[in-house]
Order: C-alpha cells, then sequence, then structure tokens
DNA sequence: CTTTGTGCAAAGCCTTTGCAATTTT
DNA sequence: AAAATTGCAAAGGCTTTGCACAAAG
C-alpha cells in the first residue's frame, strides 16, 4: 500500500495559513469563520477534513474542551503549556522542562512508551481580581 | 443562596453503586447500559444529569477522549492524575508533588490566583506492545 | 482523462433541556 | 402539600459522511 498523494488545494493552504498566524488553540468553526471573514471561505466540511488531516500527520495539537468541542494548534517548536485565566480566556505560554522529564520518568516506571502529555492551568487573572 | 438538598433517590444510588464497583473510566451510556443490565434501569438522561452531579461535587473524574465521548470514573481521595494507555485505555493514577507545586509558583508568577490544573499523560501501555 | 478534493446538506453521536408525571421529604 | 427528580422525546452542538460537481496532476 503505497501514500497516496495529497494535492496542495487553496482550501488546504488557507487553512495551513490561518494556523501559521495563530499561536493558540482555534476550534475547526473558528477557523472556518477566520477564513470566511477573509475571504478565503472554505467548506465547514473541508475545514475539519483538513485538520483531520493535519493532525494524523502530526502538524497540529489536538485538545478536548470541557464541552467536547475540539481545538487545534499548529504544533510549536518547543513543547509550552497554557496558564489560562478562567474569566477572560487571557493566556500565558509557560515551559516546564521539570514536569517534562517527570512525565517521561512516572510512564517508564508503568512500562508505558511513546508519552505525551496534556496539562493546563487555570487560575484568575491580575486583571480580572 | 443556601445549598439546594440533594435528594437520595433510587437512580443516584443506583449510579453511585455502579461507580462503586469500577475501577477505570466509562462513558455515561456504558453505565446506563450497565444499570439496565442489572435490572437497576435509570433513564439516560438521568445518569448523564447523575454524573454530572457528582462531578461538580468532586466525587468523580471526568476524562474527555480522542472522539469527544467523557468518560467517568469515582476518584480517589487524593488529588491526582491519570497515565492513560492511548490504544486500550487502561489507566494508572498517579500523584505528582513537584508538579503541584510547580503550577502554583508559575501561576503566581504571572499573578494568576486560585489555581487548579489539568494533566493527563497518554502513552502505549505494556500489554498493548 | 483519471483521481482526489470540495461543498452542501443530511445524518450521526453525545449531551442537554422542556415539561408533565412521579417520588422524596 | 411542596419541592426536587425522573423519563421521554425533542432539540442542540459538534463532527462525519454520501454524493455530484470541480479541480489537480
Amino acid at each position: 500500500m503505497a501514500e497516496q498523494p495529497l494535492r496542495l488545494t487553496r482550501q488546504r493552504q488557507a487553512v495551513a495559513d490561518v494556523l501559521a498566524t495563530l499561536d493558540d488553540f482555534r476550534s475547526a468553526q473558528e477557523i472556518h469563520e477566520l477564513l470566511a471573514g477573509q475571504g478565503q471561505a472554505v467548506g465547514l466540511a473541508t475545514v475539519y477534513r483538513t485538520l483531520q488531516l493535519l493532525a494524523d500527520h502530526d502538524e497540529v495539537d489536538v485538545l478536548r474542551g470541557r464541552d467536547g468541542e475540539a481545538s487545534y494548534r499548529r504544533c510549536s517548536a518547543t513543547h509550552h503549556h497554557h496558564l489560562v485565566c478562567r474569566s477572560c480566556g487571557a493566556t500565558v505560554e509557560v515551559e516546564g522542562p521539570a514536569v517534562e522529564q517527570w512525565t517521561r520518568t512516572v510512564a517508564d516506571q508503568h512500562g508505558y512508551a511513546d508519552v505525551s502529555h496534556t496539562l493546563e492551568i487555570f487560575g484568575d487573572c491580575p486583571r480580572c481580581r
């Protein structure tokens, strides 16, 4: 079974371009709206299909929100986490080498391989207090 | 605003009982089926409502799967995280005092108050390799 | 020209909600 | 009797899918 060829279409390019301009997670629907807003209309179904494709190729990170909605973000070179304000949503990117190391150690101890993790920190930011 | 009284009904008891016999995560629909299977029929909507109630009171952990479906499991007294097998779902509870401390420190540095966090570790468990 | 991708609308799922009937206190 | 809870079915929201048409190679 050979690799099926991927065609570079206007739509796929548009989705990739938008992702490139964003630093944080956005839902498929938000991305769809952003595209429409800048005159690069792409069908919602296509947005979903493209994001899923990118996720399969590990080119975007996927995060599941409390309500089950998926959010996507292009993988950044450096791995980091988010400190999010629970009332206004202001986000700060934080890094935690120690945490990265810890998760690998813990997983190793239990025989789990190919480790990955998700970590989000929530709090009330200065402006919202 | 006073606490509204919670009534202990057959349905709520049944859901709690099932959760008590389980060690791992189950979806609301699975719990609903388990109940039906043991003659303790409870409406699906009620199962959802009860689980949400339990989650609000921190009596069950909620986990969002890759497909957006939520899974529930009664949680143990101490705060902990989960090491989940991405293929079979086998879960190990892990504690990380250092991580807890780190999140508080990071949040403090950025002026975020009333900190909480979520952390999930994913990997391929021994049995799935 | 053949194959892959897109759009639209319909369909699928999981979950939530309105409301009358029922149960608990 | 009053108030909370249940069940059912309808409604919601996100995501996937069938299919005819358009675009890419």
